[in-house]
RNA sequence: CGGGGCGUAGCGCAGCCUGGUUAGCGCGCCUGCCUUGGGAGCAGGAGGUCGGAGGUUCGAAUCCUCUCGCCCCGACCA
């Protein structure tokens, strides 16, 4: 591709509108422009690196025995009334009546479809397993579109749909994903972590979430630190995101201390946990606070050791509640009747639910139940007791791995893939069954597998930058080389240029030939921001001496070579990665 | 939806508080000259419903009301 015919309208300054920096690139370099909030137009460029990126998608999930299908846009409410979905989705599905005024929506999530396209087609057991992919347009009204790319209404997702008989045929299915998406991200370039997650609300026995690792991820990871593991020494590789990640279970103490009678201590005016074990001259490890949810709007109060925080998704399970928010002073109050900052679990009307690090703690200072007050020496079970008890805290860096004690650390990441075993809640609202060889009707055991293509493109280049813009792995990257002829004037220069552009397009190699009448600053400037990872330069150095540069991008190594050395070391670089 | 901010030329901004001539600046764009290894220089030029509607006023980018759009922080997600 010639840069002086192409669509590639690059920008000096940062547009205002971007903050994140694959937001502010993706427009700079001109692979993206937005038409609305949410909603952008890939410009070639863009839609270069999302070939790229689908591609690798495509050639994996094939060779993990996965079909390519291409499912509706635009899908009927029935479907989604029948699933139970039309009214639990809520506004992120967006609606609208056609002509006959026949209720539909556009296309958040394809379940439903799948689903039915497989209830009306596969009757038999000899059928499965069967997994099926698409690589579509999704739109989600989401509530708040942002960082470009990286939240869009409309983006462009791999969803895929496994249905097979039993529990084990659809564990080895996700087994397979799980690998093939290993497969995936690693032929990208990325570096990127597999942790384990929650599975939300659509429930499922496990889920993993593939996050890109960049310092600029929504996500907060907790990673065991490698080579941790006491016993064999081998690398322990557990992985979590926040709303999953758990410690080591607490141990209950060989010999508990002897219990202490609860005594009431005056606290003027100490609501804070920091304010109260300062005047009381104790550790936050030494006390519990009461924190009021509102679980579905209905009041439950939570009990947490003084320097833990509460884990939302976590307290939401235990409670199987949809929705949890904390409760503010008014609300506190007409809760339970007393002011927030003095509250403790003795005497509430309210559920009350424990963390279980709760359960090894003895002799505990909490809230005395009204204003200015708190206890001393508060114990479970004999000075109040709690409905249930679980894991509804965050972990900390103090924490432990679960399953192998090494230290916990922490890193930031984007979440760009997901799969989920569903098991049986979409085929059963469906109706979705198949009969097995004893002829008896089951239900397809299911199990779903997204990759956000377009996100990968934005996380790509948030983990790959510096300051003079994009920095694409080979992979990814929208042509593998660049190649500036500095003077379009100059016959030799242009000659060498010209060859060596054909030449490597006829090998096959995606290169873009920088023949404008520009300045060498602006060519300069233009290949730094667009991220092609190879630079040809070919200038004065071949007037003086029959020799091109290569420079490339990332490390900033430059060789001067002969067109002809130059041409072969190309090829090997373009070579080494259509072989990964 | 709650909180904060912004809409003035393709992009980035000033002007608004304290109303008053043809509404400015930088970048980009067009023409010419010149220049050619890290976003050059000179000269000339095109480009604006000041987001929209209503109001106040002799007079509104500027003041008031309503409205639309966009961005940022929270709950959702690939």
């Amino acid at each position: 591709m010639r840069y002086s015919q192409m669509l590639l309208p690059t920008l000096k300054e940062n547009p205002s509108e971007a903050e994140v920096v694959s937001h502010r690139l993706l427009l700079r370099a001109g692979y993206i422009r937005k038409l609305t909030s949410g909603v952008y137009s890939y410009l070639p460029l863009g839609l270069a690196t999302l070939r790229r990126v689908e591609r690798i998608v495509r050639e994996e999930m094939n060779r993990a025995g996965a079909q390519e299908v291409l499912l509706p846009v635009v899908q009927p409410a029935d479907l989604w009334i029948e699933s139970g979905r039309w009214v639990k989705y809520g506004p992120e599905l967006l609606r609208f009546t056609d002509r006959h005024n026949r209720e539909s929506c556009l296309g958040p999530t394809h379940e439903e479809v799948i689903t039915d396209l497989v209830r009306m087609n596969v009757h038999s057991y000899r059928d499965l397993p069967l997994n099926l992919y698409q690589i579509q347009t999704k739109f989600r009204d989401e509530i708040r579109p942002r960082f470009g790319l990286m939240r869009g209404r409309e983006f462009i997702m791999k969803d895929g749909y496994s249905f097979d008989e039993q529990e084990e045929g659809a564990n080895l299915t996700y087994q397979k994903m799980y690998d093939a998406y290993h497969r995936i991200f690693s032929r990208c370039g990325l570096a990127f972590r597999a942790v384990e997650a929650d599975t939300g609300t659509i429930g499922g026995s496990f889920s993993h979430e593939f996050m890109v690792l960049a310092d600029t991820g929504e996500d907060t990871l907790a990673i065991c630190r490698s080579g941790q593991a006491p016993t064999d020494g081998q690398t322990c590789g557990y992985a979590a995101n926040m709303e999953k990640a758990a410690g080591r279970p607490p141990q209950m103490l060989a010999s508990r201390p002897e219990l202490l009678p609860l005594t009431k201590v005056e606290t003027p005016g100490k609501r804070k946990v920091a304010a109260v074990t300062e005047f009381l001259g104790i550790s936050a490890q030494e006390l519990v606070k009461t924190m009021i949810f509102l679980a579905d709007g209905k009041p439950v109060a939570v009990l947490l050791r003084g320097d833990h925080e509460a884990q939302d998704v976590k307290l939401k399970n235990l409670l199987g509640a949809v929705d949890v928010v904390l409760a503010d002073d008014q609300q506190i109050f007409d809760a339970t009747g007393v002011p927030s900052g003095y509250l403790g679990p003795v005497g509430l009307k309210i559920p009350v639910v424990a963390d279980r690090e709760i359960e090894v703690m003895t002799n505990f200072v909490i809230g005395g139940g009204e204003k200015n007050y708190h206890c001393r020496n508060a114990n479970l079970e004999r000075d109040f007791s709690v409905g249930k008890i679980g894991d509804i805290r965050q972990v900390t860096a103090e924490d432990h791995c679960p399953s192998c004690g090494g230290e916990l650390e922490f890193t930031k990441g984007i979440e760009v893939g997901h799969i989920f075993k569903l098991g049986t809640s979409y085929s059963e609202a469906l109706k979705a069954t198949y009969l097995d060889s004893s002829g008896k009707e089951q239900f397809f055991v299911m199990g779903c597998y997204g990759i956000g293509v377009s996100r990968v493109v934005a996380a790509a280049i948030e983990q790959n930058h510096d300051q003079d813009g994009i920095i694409f792995p080979l992979p990814l990257a929208p042509f593998q080389v660049v190649i500036l002829n500095l003077s379009p004037d100059d016959q030799g220069i242009t000659g060498a240029a010209e060859e060596l552009y054909s030449t490597l397009k006829n090998r096959g190699v995606d290169v873009l030939l920088d023949d404008r009448d520009e300045r060498p600053g602006v060519k300069f400037k233009d290949a730094d921001l667009i991220g092609i990872p190879f630079r040809v330069t070919v200038g004065k150095g071949f007037l003086r001496d029959a020799t091109v540069e290569i420079r490339e991008r990332r490390s900033g190594v430059v060789q001067t070579l002969h067109p002809e050395e130059a041409l072969s070391w190309l090829l090997a670089q373009c070579e080494m990665m259509s072989v990964s």
